[in-house]
DNA sequence: AGACTATATCGACAGTTGTCAATATCGAAA
DNA sequence: TTTCGATATTGACAACTGTCGATATAGTCT
């Protein structure tokens, strides 16, 4: 992968694996979770979680709550609201091509980049 | 990045990209866009370009329809409606873990794991 | 046919990622 | 303080990814 700044790749690359997707659903699920019922969820062992659970917070999805000897995961909303906003602003494409309606040629539309007077 | 078979994480690794999210964000302004012209957009070759496409095609991201000798790729609303679907499933983190109403032993809550008889 | 342009594929490489075993740190309880 | 369980960190490694140059394919025009 890149070695990318834009916080919304940063974002997207978090949830963008299975570990971390399954992560992520449990906690919808639970509301809550203690790092130690990950291992179920996911086969994968506790070091892994461990990691995961730091690329997580590290991209803002998570946050941890002590509890004595037990850390609690939840999801913040923050990010949620910013990949839904992310999800907003793409939209599906039209049947035509933009540029189509000022740039026509003889019935071809023309790329952007190839008018060249 | 891990060998994934889930159809959900294929969606969000293609656009875990920001050559590939760069992408999508000139096809949502400009509705269909010729291969020719992302060019600009990200500062990688033609070669890149076409293998992006290729991601962003296989992941279901995007349709291409010829004109000619040029190619249009469009947003397909299906990948559109899985993503919000995706982040419609993911709920924010509730202040206290579920279990602390059903398994609560001395104000101390138990991961659902923990308990044990 | 041939020349030309747009797009795709191939082969290779550096950088990144997920995973684990081993180890360290931290908090609770004895 | 010592012991123990939960969690984090380190170091290492195989697998994957993005990128490119070179090349191939496909379509258009003359």
């Amino acid at each position: 992968m890149k070695r990318s700044a834009d916080p919304d790749v940063l974002l997207l690359q978090a949830i963008a694996d299975p570990t971390r997707l399954a992560i992520l659903r449990q906690l919808s699920v639970e509301g809550a979770v203690c790092a130690c019922d990950f291992t179920d969820c996911c086969a994968v062992g506790q070091p892994t979680i461990s990691h995961h659970l730091k690329v997580l917070r590290e991209a803002g999805w998570v946050e941890s709550d002590r509890k004595g000897t037990w850390i609690y995961y939840s999801i913040r909303p923050e990010a949620l609201r910013r990949l839904r906003d992310l999800a907003g602003e793409l939209v599906p494409g039209i049947a035509r091509p933009a540029n189509e309606l000022s740039a026509t040629f003889g019935g071809l539309s023309l790329p952007a980049g190839q008018i060249q007077g």
